[in-house]
DNA sequence: ATCCTTAATGTTATAACATATCATTTAAGG
DNA sequence: CCTTAAATGATATGTTATAACATTAAGGAT
């Protein structure tokens, strides 16, 4: 028989060794919870809410978990970069690239929820710019473009 | 005697007269309900979180005030673009520049709180770029680059 | 002026998001 | 093994935001 609780969301191998790189430049450590709210996360395909993660722990793991408990796992992601929380719409997920620490850019699709990270050096470059010509010391920024993606626009034009 | 409530926080004729084009423009009512979330919006100084500005105008009114009564004035002041919204730290401010609808970036200093709006037109269109480049139509988009402003930093440097 | 319709407001309740605090357990280093 | 700091558990509470429905006010048509 095949238990049903207890379970942790499948994390390909890729993913695990990145997160136990990660932590292992932050000096953080990869406990089996922080791991697991990480699989979970990763196991959605869009931003979820802590209270969406929250419920989808509980389901999988068959046990009540207290806000406080998702809070704290999804601190640590953050913290050590395999996370990033959409302020606009207070929701978070997985890092798509998780080399190092960052700030990324988000197009945040309305009609579908995909959430798609950008890289970009230009942007980078000049929101710096902006920050030092008005003496403004930079140490982080929220970049959320939102609007429709091309798979929407696409369905929508029949 | 002069009373000390029922008041309005003092409004400048030019605040009013913008305000009065932006609901002419957008065709919406400027009742005196929402002038007066306004002029309390505008007597501060900073980005005030919802439940704050109730407190405010609760005490220069001297009734209760619900929160869908504040939530709905200043879903009304940004739609008509005479207010914004801090989406990294839920709360809200007049808009600078209410000459026209539109997003802005802000510098927001996590010192002093100081939030500065900032018109950059290689920003907007950059931006676009960067959607455009991604098959993404995008409506609009949240810029907040966090930081030090450089008053805090002077005073840091002694 | 009166009626009609829609927008705005009032009111109550509740949902959704997030943190404080303190007790307990776990794991890493001496 | 023992100490100490980090992580987790548990309970309570604070903060932000919306739902739903009743009532009032404003603007247009006749």
């Amino acid at each position: 028989m095949v238990s049903t609780t207890n379970n942790t969301a499948p994390l390909a191998k890729k993913w695990q060794s990145l997160a136990e790189a990660r932590c292992e430049e932050e000096g953080e450590r990869l406990t089996p919870a922080r791991l697991e709210a990480y699989a979970e996360l990763l196991s959605v395909r869009k931003p979820v809410s802590a209270y969406e993660l929250i419920a989808r722990l509980e389901k999988r793991q068959g046990k009540k978990i207290a806000p406080q408990t998702v809070y704290r796992h999804l601190d640590f992601l953050m913290r050590v970069g395999l996370a990033h929380r959409i302020e606009s719409t207070q929701s978070y997920l997985p890092c798509e690239h998780p080399d190092h620490l960052h700030d990324s850019p988000y197009l945040l699709c309305s009609s579908c929820g995909q959430a798609d990270e950008v890289e970009s050096a230009p942007l980078e470059s000049l929101l710096g710019e902006i920050a030092s010509q008005r003496g403004f010391r930079p140490k982080n920024s929220v970049v959320e473009i939102k609007g429709i993606c091309g798979d929407c626009e696409d369905e929508d034009a029949d």
